[in-house]
Order: C-alpha cells, then sequence, then structure tokens
RNA sequence: CGGGGCGUAGCGCAGCCUGGUAGCGCACUUCGCUGGGGGUGAAGUGGUCGGAGGUUCGAAUCCUCUCGCCCCGACCA
C-alpha cells in the first residue's frame, strides 16, 4: 500500500477527552473517529489491526472445532420473555420498535437466539456435541462508556455457545476452549492471565476470565507468583493472615476522637499502624441490622456478603437508621455494649483473630482501645470472608502469598449448564430415545477491546508499538528526498515491488513529506519494521533498517535489506 | 442516578468576569526556499461561538430553558 493511496489522518495533539495512553493514541494515530458516546467508527488503518485480532481468533476457533455463523444483531422481544430476561438485562439493553409497533432490542448477547437455533436443530445426541460461533457488533447501553473503544457501547464480540449431551461433554469442550483462548492471545502478543471468576447472575458451575495486564486495568487480579492459583480479586478468597487469636495484653480504655471519624485518621491521631483498628459496616437486609466487623485497611467485598445466610438482598444502612439504631453518628460506631439479639455481629476472618484493637467505642466522639473479642464482647455471631484479598494475603491454595495486579478484561468463558436450555425447552433424544435437556457453554472475546487493551501494554513516547501480530502494516519504506532522487525513487519502487512479491505487508510513505513527518507519523501508528532509503546511504548501496522497539538503526546493503526483513516478519 | 466541569474552525485553546459584530497554535490550500527527526517565508481557505427563547440600540459575553460531551461518585463511616 502507498501512502499517497491510503487514508492516514494523524494528530499531534489528542482530544481531550481522551484520558487513557490507548485512547489517546488510538485517536492522535487515527485507528478510531468517535461519533457520540461510546459509538467509533474504525478507520482503515484502526480497521486493519481488528481485522488481524479478528482472524486470528477466527482462525484458533475454527482449528478447535468451533463452526462459525452470523445471528441476527435484531432480536425480538418475545424470545427474551421466554428466558425471563426482557426485564432482568435492565436498561443496559437497547429496546427498540420496529414500524407494526414490535418491541426488538438491538441484541447485547445472544444465548437466546442460539438457543433457539438448538431447540429447533438438534434433536439427537448424535448432532452433539456442537460449538457455534460468530464475530459481531454487539450493543450494551453502558451506564458510562469510557476509554474509547475499551468500554465502548457498541463493540466487536466474538461469542460461542457449545451444546452437550452431557455436562462431561460439557467439560471437555470447557478446557478446550481455555487452551483455545491461551493460544489466542499468546498468538497475539499479549502478557495476559486466566483467573477463576464469578459466576454472578449467569449461574453455572465454571467460569474463567483472560485479562490482558495492564495498570489501568478495570478489574483487580490477586494472583500467587510461587503457583498457578488466580482468580478475580471479587473471588479470591481471603484467608486470616494472622494464625491465630493472641492474648489480650491490654486493657480496654475509652479515647478522645473528638474529629476522627475514619480508620486512618483514629490510626494517625493515636500513632498506631493501621492493622490494629477496625471499622464497622451497617448492612440492612430482611429487615434486620448487621454489623461488619473488617480490619482498618481492607475493604469490603459485596458479592461475598451477598452469599452469605440472610444477607442475598442487603443494602447499606442509611446514617439516619444508623442514628435511630445506636443512638450514634456514624464514625463511632462500636460493637461494645449493643443488643446482640437485634444486631448481627459479622466479623471477617481477620478481624476474629485480632486482639487489643481499636474500634469506635459507639458514643460521639470516641474510640476505644486495647479492646478483645471474649473479655470484653462477645464472640462475633458469625466469622466469615467479607473482605477484598489484599497483597500478602496467604494463597487460598496453601502455596505462597497473593500479590495484587490490575488486568483488563477481553474473554470470559461459562458453564451455562441448562439454564437457558430449560428456560426454551432445547432437548434432545438420548440414546435410549428418552428427552433430555441439552448442556451448555458460553465464550466470549471482546475483540475490539484487544486492540485498546493491547496498545495499553504496548506504547512508548512516541506511539503505538503493537505486536507484529497486530500491527496494521509489518513494513514501512521511508525515501528520504523522494521527489529529488532518482536514484533513490528507483531503489525504493524495486524494493516495494520484491517485498510486495515477498508477501510482506508493506507500505510505501511516498508522499515526498520531510523526513521528520514521516519518521513521527510511521512511529504512531505502529509499525514493527521500518526500512530508511537515502541518497546519503544509496551512494555505498546502503540503506536502514530499524525495528520500532529497537534503540537505533542498523545500516544494511540494499541487497540484503529484503531478506533481512523476511526473517524479521 | 448523584456531584463537578466543558461546549468558540478538523485538533488543542484564548476571548466571557467588565456586552460593541471573533482570535492564537497546529492542520489544510498555493507559491518559494529547504531537504536524515514534526524546518521556513509569503499569500490564503475555513466558525449562524452546541440549540432555543429572553434582556439590550447591540449578546460568544448577561438571564432562562434545552441538548451534547467529559470526569468523579454510587453508600466501604
Amino acid at each position: 500500500m502507498r501512502v499517497s493511496q491510503f487514508f492516514l489522518s494523524t494528530l499531534k495533539e489528542a482530544p481531550s477527552e481522551a484520558e487513557l495512553p490507548s485512547h489517546q493514541l488510538m485517536m492522535r494515530a487515527g485507528y478510531i473517529k468517535k461519533l457520540a458516546s461510546g459509538l467509533y467508527t474504525w478507520m482503515p488503518l484502526g480497521l486493519r489491526v481488528l481485522r488481524k485480532v479478528e482472524n486470528i481468533v477466527r482462525e484458533e476457533m475454527n482449528r478447535s472445532g468451533g463452526i462459525e455463523l452470523l445471528m441476527p444483531a435484531v432480536q425480538p422481544a418475545e424470545l427474551w420473555r421466554e428466558t425471563g430476561r426482557w426485564e432482568v438485562f435492565g436498561p443496559q439493553m437497547l429496546k427498540i420498535k420496529d414500524r407494526h409497533d414490535n418491541e426488538f432490542c438491538f441484541g447485547p448477547t445472544h444465548e437466546e437466539v442460539i438457543t433457539d437455533i438448538a431447540r429447533r436443530d438438534i434433536r439427537s445426541y448424535r448432532q452433539l456435541p456442537i460449538n457455534f460461533y460468530q464475530i459481531q457488533t454487539k450493543f450494551r447501553d453502558e451506564v458510562r462508556p469510557r476509554f474509547g473503544v475499551m468500554r465502548a457501547r457498541e463493540f466487536m464480540m466474538k461469542d460461542a455457545y457449545s451444546f452437550h449431551a452431557d455436562f462431561a461433554s460439557l467439560e471437555q469442550t470447557y478446557r478446550v476452549m481455555y487452551d483455545t483462548y491461551s493460544r489466542i492471545f499468546t498468538r497475539l502478543g499479549l502478557q495476559f492471565r486466566a483467573v477463576a471468576a464469578d459466576t454472578g447472575a449467569i449461574g453455572g458451575s465454571g467460569s474463567h476470565e483472560f485479562h490482558v495486564l495492564a495498570d489501568a486495568g478495570e478489574d483487580a487480579l490477586a494472583y500467587c507468583p510461587d503457583s498457578d492459583y488466580a482468580a478475580n480479586v471479587e473471588l479470591a478468597e481471603a484467608l486470616a493472615p494472622i494464625a491465630a487469636r493472641e492474648a489480650a495484653s491490654e486493657t480496654m480504655k475509652n479515647v478522645d476522637t473528638p474529629k476522627q471519624t475514619t480508620c486512618e485518621q483514629v490510626a494517625e491521631l493515636l500513632d498506631i499502624p493501621l492493622q490494629r483498628t477496625v471499622k464497622l459496616l451497617a448492612l440492612i437486609a430482611e429487615g434486620k441490622l448487621n454489623l461488619m466487623l473488617l480490619r482498618g485497611d481492607h475493604s469490603l467485598n459485596e458479592v461475598k456478603v451477598s452469599k452469605l445466610p440472610g444477607l442475598a438482598d442487603f443494602r447499606f444502612a442509611s446514617d439516619e437508621e444508623i442514628r435511630a439504631y445506636f443512638n450514634c453518628p456514624p464514625g463511632f460506631l462500636g460493637p461494645i455494649g449493643i443488643d446482640r439479639s437485634k444486631v448481627r455481629l459479622i466479623a471477617d476472618r481477620t478481624v476474629a483473630a485480632m486482639s487489643d484493637f481499636v474500634v469506635g467505642a459507639n458514643l460521639p466522639k470516641f474510640h476505644t482501645t486495647g479492646v478483645n473479642w471474649a473479655r470484653d464482647l462477645p464472640e462475633p455471631d458469625l466469622v466469615a470472608d467479607i473482605r477484598n484479598a489484599v497483597a500478602g494475603d496467604p494463597s487460598p491454595d496453601g502455596k505462597g502469598t497473593l500479590e495484587i495486579c490490575r488486568g483488563i478484561e477481553v474473554g470470559h468463558i461459562f458453564q451455562l449448564r441448562t439454564k437457558y436450555a430449560e428456560a426454551l425447552k432445547a432437548t434432545y433424544l438420548d440414546a435410549e430415545g428418552k428427552t433430555q435437556i441439552i448442556e451448555m457453554g458460553c465464550y466470549g472475546i471482546g475483540v475490539s477491546r484487544i486492540v485498546a487493551a493491547a496498545i495499553e501494554q504496548n506504547y512508548d513516547k512516541r506511539g503505538i508499538t503493537l505486536p507484529a501480530a497486530m500491527a496494521p502494516f509489518q513494513l514501512v519504506i521511508v525515501p528520504i528526498g523522494m521527489g529529488k532522487s532518482e536514484a533513490v525513487r528507483a531503489a525504493v519502487e524495486q524494493l516495494y515491488a520484491d517485498c510486495q512479491a515477498a508477501g510482506i505487508e508493506v507500505l510505501l510513505d511516498d508522499r515526498d513529506e520531510r523526513p521528520g513527518v514521516m519518521f513521527a507519523d510511521m512511529e504512531l501508528i505502529g509499525l514493527p519494521h521500518r526500512i530508511v532509503v537515502g541518497d546519503r546511504g544509496l551512494k555505498e548501496g546502503n540503506v536502514e533498517y530499524q525495528g520500532r522497539r529497537d534503540e537505533a538503526a542498523q545500516v544494511v546493503a540494499l541487497q540484503n535489506v529484503l531478506e533481512l526483513v523476511k526473517s524479521k516478519v
């Protein structure tokens, strides 16, 4: 491709709305253009990258026995009412009406449609297992779209759905998909991690997320460097870091904390580590008050809390409710001397193992120090894992301590079991001629998000440094003074033709711009290899080669450069 | 949904407080010089100042409403 016949639109300054490096660079490099909030055009250059990702995903899916099809983006409401998700999915689903006033949605996902296909066309166990997939535009009306195509409303997704006669078959395909996803992200050249995930509302027995590792990631991941344990912190089990409760050594006393309402402030005033304080959170569930006790430096995990008995539909108590129950403002709440017949005390495992701790006195402007379980207050009504795991916690597999890193979720695989098949009555006849419910799995990859995530992981001060597998072109030829030097022109034209003949995706910057302009543009858009041809080197029969991530260029004989590039791409 | 901020040329911004008929940098067009890291000179193109209504002799500027965009938060005491 010649730049003069392509469409480049680079910017020196990023639009002010872009915050993340990947978003800024995608805008500056002219990969994408925004149409409206969460809606982006993939410009020619960006589309080439998107297609690279798409093709790798397709190749690997096909290699693993996936069968591609394409379902409609617009789906009838009727189908969603059958599974009850028309209401459940909520405002994230874009609902539309046709001219006859019939209701539809722009598909946020395709379990209903694919299961409808399965119930119509799958009749026998002989047709199972089967794994359908598609690569298609989805629409989810996000509360807050942000970071460009990272969290857009309209996005490209690969979604696969497998159907099985029994759970063992589902588990087998699930493992195949796990391996397929690992191969896809490896081929793309990304640093990633597969983590155990919460199955959430979708249900089912198994689920893994695939994350591209990046500081800007919206998810926190807990992993053990000494083993293969890895989980989303939402799910990671938090063990008590303290082996056993130590004996009480301090006497309990109230201290003045006139303005100190947070653990941080109290710890600072008393000049003690935050790890010796305990904070209380008042939750209301089933009309009852629950006090959650967490160490001062820990944070509540709402997913874990909602799984405790009687707390499925909890909410945080309001200030007014707290005052009514405790006759004390929030910030000074304490567990001592409260009516335990009305309030349930739920302690995190860590808190249950603490001694001589500091907690609110349940008295305005006072905290209590030297508090000990049993001696000063009855043991908790329930000891449970209610916090987010933190770095330094013991790994749940007992093989070391946890580290925390951040990731961008780019893939998610689920064992759906029979949830949708039951609702939509998707059945088959087994070998005995008996009707059975079909087992299902589903497997998603955020194709467009991968592009943003990859750039988030691969950029420098000059621009994008995408892995070769995703780069829009493999090689750029930059001629210096092409318009003036016939020797340069002849050399680059020959080289360009030779590269094309060799099957290299080559871009020729034939704009006859000043060198700095061309270098800057080509570095910005992220091409892995560059050959510079100028009169200066050509006199000696030389050109320059430089990899996008190389410190400096190397001089190469013109006659050898094609071989060099062939060995690199 | 709550809070904050911003809408002026393709992009980045100034002007608004204190009303007087719109400006800067980049980009773009033409010509010249230049020619290995976003060079330079000259001459240009491009904006109903997000929209509607109001106040005023006069509104980008003041008032009201509205639309859009961005950020933070969504109960962690």
